[in-house]
DNA sequence: GCGATAACTTAGGGTCGTTAAGTTAGCCCG
DNA sequence: CGGGCTAACTTAACGACCCTAAGTTATCGC
């Protein structure tokens, strides 16, 4: 009972780093704990045990490294941001019209969130690192990069010019929004996954840019608006 | 250091229930899961032991109401499920206009998540009740409300005829995804939470109503539309 | 008043995060 | 080349946790 080899695998015991090279072991405890965080489907379930002995370790050792277990996550978080950062990076790879850019971020970081659940949890559904600072999130390269796809989307004209990170973030809510549940509540009737990531974007962008456009009616004006659009002929209508 | 009285309040032991009355605790018990949720922040943090001892009664106890702790959680959730949708049903009462009805039922959706933050947690960001029966989201009153006030939206033109459930989720992800957010990283510069929701909510609305309007075009095309409609006089512009 | 049994308690097994204190191995320096 | 310094790690253990098995006590029907 003790020790499933398949999620376990106890590792002979490793030998003694090397004088200078304490680091060397920690990119091990981290790459271990993102193994176990994998198998074992969330932070709780993640041991400290566990991921010594996966290091081949006692677990007083990760001590040496991490100041508790809440450190170790941060950690790992750390080296995840900057893959969201690739795969939102090569989503956008040679693509210019900067709607498209965005829609295609949006699409890479669901897609990521869906990837990995276990490590979307943990990035977006705890309050740890909070009084840490907001630099954490925002000063990610994902979200700047984001942060700048909005900005050329503002120069386009698709949304009114001004401060993107207002916008950013709204955006941004949409898209966890979707991943967020997507992760969290996946036996629900969301059909394709791709297709409902794509409908809550485009009308989060959609929304926006309309927004801007019409400005700010109350709900009985806005549906006199969309009726007299209703009645003018459409582009794809 | 052990038992901060302010947050535990060992309850003296209470006198045992008369006969039938088992269900009386149970009650006791939710309610004290409750209070102990309230003030310790999180799932994790709310212990067996410290339920049990605000009850005045010793850990096993609760086992006779509940099979584990998950049970617990869940009879906490069923609880606010009805609140929830209490709150939601007195932010549209008197209201007529379909899309305001669903504006201020996403606006109390998200208020409700902001003034308990450990709940909305609870309810959203674990992947407890999994296995159990969709109806468990889908079926509680307040989703069955917000279904009947995306389908009045439908009736009135605003989106198109169709069926309510795909759009209700997709409304449901945004509002989520702004609730979620401010409830877990509150620290980010949102501004005024009430107005950075009413934006997203806002967004999301239009964007599925102007969706249904203008098709499904590409990005370059949604441009052209985009700029031919900032070319011609608009209500509020 | 007296069993039957619902409503509890005491005791404990196993896991967890974390710390204190000990031990071993690599490296520097004479 | 060998002695010691200290980095790198281990052993042992504390306290808290969830949960269970087995015992005890109070209430109620008769």
């Amino acid at each position: 009972m003790t020790s499933n080899p398949s999620v376990h695998r106890p590792a002979a015991r490793r030998r003694r780093a090397p004088r200078g090279s304490g680091e060397l072991l920690r990119g091990e405890i981290i790459a271990a704990a993102r193994d176990c965080l994998n198998r074992l489907g969330s932070a709780d379930a993640m041991s400290i045990r566990a991921v010594a002995s996966h290091v081949g370790v006692t677990p007083p050792s990760i001590y040496l490294h991490f100041a508790d277990k809440e450190a170790l996550l941060d950690a790992v978080l750390v080296d995840l941001f900057t893959e969201l950062d690739d795969v939102m990076q090569q989503a956008v790879a040679g693509i210019s019209h900067p709607l498209e850019r965005l829609r295609q971020q949006g699409l890479a970081y669901v897609r990521f969130a869906r990837s990995s659940p276990e490590y979307y949890r943990l990035a977006t559904m705890n309050v740890r690192t909070e009084a840490g600072n907001v630099d954490a999130i925002l000063g990610t390269a994902a979200f700047t990069h984001f942060l700048g796809t909005v900005s050329e989307c503002m120069d386009a004209g698709i949304f009114a010019s001004g401060d993107p990170l207002p916008i950013a973030l709204e955006l941004w809510a949409a898209a966890h929004g979707i991943a967020s549940l997507l992760v969290a509540k996946p036996y629900l009737p969301w059909g394709d996954p791709e297709v409902v990531a794509e409908h809550v974007l485009r009308a989060a962008a959609i929304g926006h840019a309309v927004a801007d456009l019409i400005g700010d009616p109350d709900c009985p004006q806005f549906s006199a608006w969309l009726a007299a659009e209703q009645a003018r002929p459409q582009p794809a209508g």
